[in-house]
DNA sequence: TATGAATGAGGCTTCATTCAT
DNA sequence: AATGAATGAAGCCTCATTCAT
């Protein structure tokens, strides 16, 4: 009994290590950009040793791998919530997924930038596989709240995953915009601004009333 | 005479050497990541020793800057053709805007990342401010368009800026979807997907018709 | 009593175990060669802990090394039996000899390097005595079944030693020989050339018969 | 010319320090073992750069396959040696053969060691292919003197390979004695002993005379 | 001006060994 | 006694940059 304790509780702690190392390689790695960050940063920032870090991850390439599974974990649970709201207003999920990814655009950008680096190499292909099947079932789940709208005549009938997309384009658009030293500048009153933008995407696949011009 | 001549050939010379270095080390970064380019790689590609390199750029930071401005001179160009043509129609513009940067996702990704590395580092400081001012410039030049627009009830009555940046979002997320492996893969017929993007895009400004549930 | 006896059987548990050690040990470092083989490794294969091993060996040198005196044992066992056999014929000596050696010759060529690795490190210097000791009573067995055989006038009358390690420098070749990857290419017929290498063994140190030409 | 000259003057400085690296690690291998010797060990032994070393050779490994080929070629040159001797004695060639290889025998101990190495990586295959060229060449023109000397009557009538194969492997097994700590310090006389041993070596393939007992 | 050999700081990763439980 | 997480020294290798020719 107390053997199985002592395991569950080491097994325990050894997560929660795992989960500090994932969080403290984010901070620094939006911080300072990936490529700045030595493995040796984040150890000491954990406040373990190196050789510790190799213990969870085979590589600093897999740990890049777990950040996305994580993220893309975290949207997993945003579409938990929508789901579970039943479908309340229409504009909630436009604002949910809106929210989710610009509440932290250098988050999101860093996302990005792991995205095409992992591309680019070819490490750990099994854990790459793994992204892909959580994504396709967020899409999934997703494509089914689309689906609805659409058959409600709320929505423009397309592909619901060309609704999807879209909205996906213009949000990681909008932070990248955000995330943008220079862009982000130009733009004096932020707030009003996004506003336009969620108004946008809100609109952007609605079915389109009849007008005289069409 | 002679001299002078010779001058100014070698002068000429040293130009298209250095357009063919940034040439090839753009076609480099976006084949292989420019993380993975050594300048080295760049040398060989062009056909000569590394040292040359160093003649015309300080480091390799230079050269990301230098193609970015490169590429923003580029963007003007299509600019410097959408005024000549004067207000054809409305859809001129965004269709322009996006097939500019749609043309070549990966080498709009490139920049994007580009972006984020000269950022964080603090290097060449001048040229940095001179890309902004190249931005700011077309930017400029934009925003008269946009308002023209307005002026005509074509467009939305929000600040100019905001049309652009929306637009700009868009485009974007649009070719950041088109170069990510996964999503890409997630659409069927692209064409008609870009279609139904374009048709947001040029849409999402416009002027709401008043609308009875409005 | 019984605490005599549960402390007895924990002995025993001890040394089979450490056995189980050694065997796997050596298994492992002829599969994939001594460098590639971490104390890790050897846990697992055994199905122990890690620290476990460090209960029964201080450092991996004396792993190495314990290996070593324990093959030098098994030699001891070889004589034993030459011993027991009596004088039989002449050709006994050489193929057991032989055998013993080239029955395994990876195995063999393990031992070879260990024996340099450990030459060169100045490990465990207690147990190198040990090996050493173990070897000289090994081969002042072997000195006196020689004594015989020149006494009995079979071999050349030179210092038995000589013709005993005669013995092992063709064996320890003719071990390499197989294990090389390329030279054991070059024979055809493995069997029929280790006959011929045998038949000069046995011929090695026999008494010169008078001949013509010399 | 100037130019041409200050290439080729360049170039062979290059080489000369190639020569310099592999001479120096070849020293330091045998002199420490090849485990103990870092890269940054050889380069401060040639007095430049660990980079340096990386701009001749890929990795460690290519360094001991290169001493491995270079060894292969001077006993190369010994066999040039022999043919251009002509058929003098019948005792010459083992001679030499023994002469190259003990003259120095923590060297040939140190190739042995390599080859088992390289043949447990996989790396360079292109060098090793090279490098088993190399000897099979050189096997070739061994196989054509012993030809001769069976033709004449003076060796056994076997394969010729046997013949060299065995000379090879009582070479190497003796040159093993002569290095091993323990083996040599139970050898009072050396010398003596190792001429019982080339004594041995010669014979040994002799054509057998028809005695009595056979 | 063009070159490319030389440099060495710095990154990633390995693994024998320790030690608290 | 057994465990295995933690450690950190140490090794290999990369590559932007320098500089003598």
């Amino acid at each position: 009994m107390s053997d199985l304790q002592k395991a569950s509780q080491k097994a325990q702690e050894f997560r929660r290590r795992e989960e500090e190392i994932l969080q403290k390689a984010q901070e620094l790695f939006i911080e300072h950009g990936e490529d700045k960050v030595t493995v040796e940063m984040i150890a000491d920032g954990v406040g373990i040793g190196k050789g510790t870090i190799y213990k969870h991850f085979e590589t600093k390439d897999e740990i890049y791998l777990r950040l996305m599974l994580r993220y893309e974990d975290q949207l997993g649970e945003v579409f938990d919530q929508l789901e579970e709201g039943g479908d309340k207003d229409r504009t909630r999920l436009a604002k949910e997924y809106f929210g989710f990814r610009m509440k932290n655009p250098e988050k999101y950008a860093l996302f990005d930038r792991l995205e095409h680096k992992l591309t680019n190499n070819n490490s750990c292909p099994e854990l790459v596989e793994k992204l892909h099947q959580t994504r396709a079932s967020n899409l999934d789940r997703l494509v089914k709240i689309i689906e609805a709208r659409i058959a409600e005549g709320k929505l423009e009938d397309v592909p619901p995953r060309y609704h999807i997309l879209a909205a996906w384009a213009l949000v990681h658009g909008a932070v990248a915009l955000y995330h943008s030293k220079f862009y982000s500048e130009f733009i004096d009153d932020q707030d009003d601004f996004f506003n336009f933008l969620i108004e946008i995407g809100i609109r952007m696949g609605n079915r389109r009333p009849r007008r005289q011009e069409d």
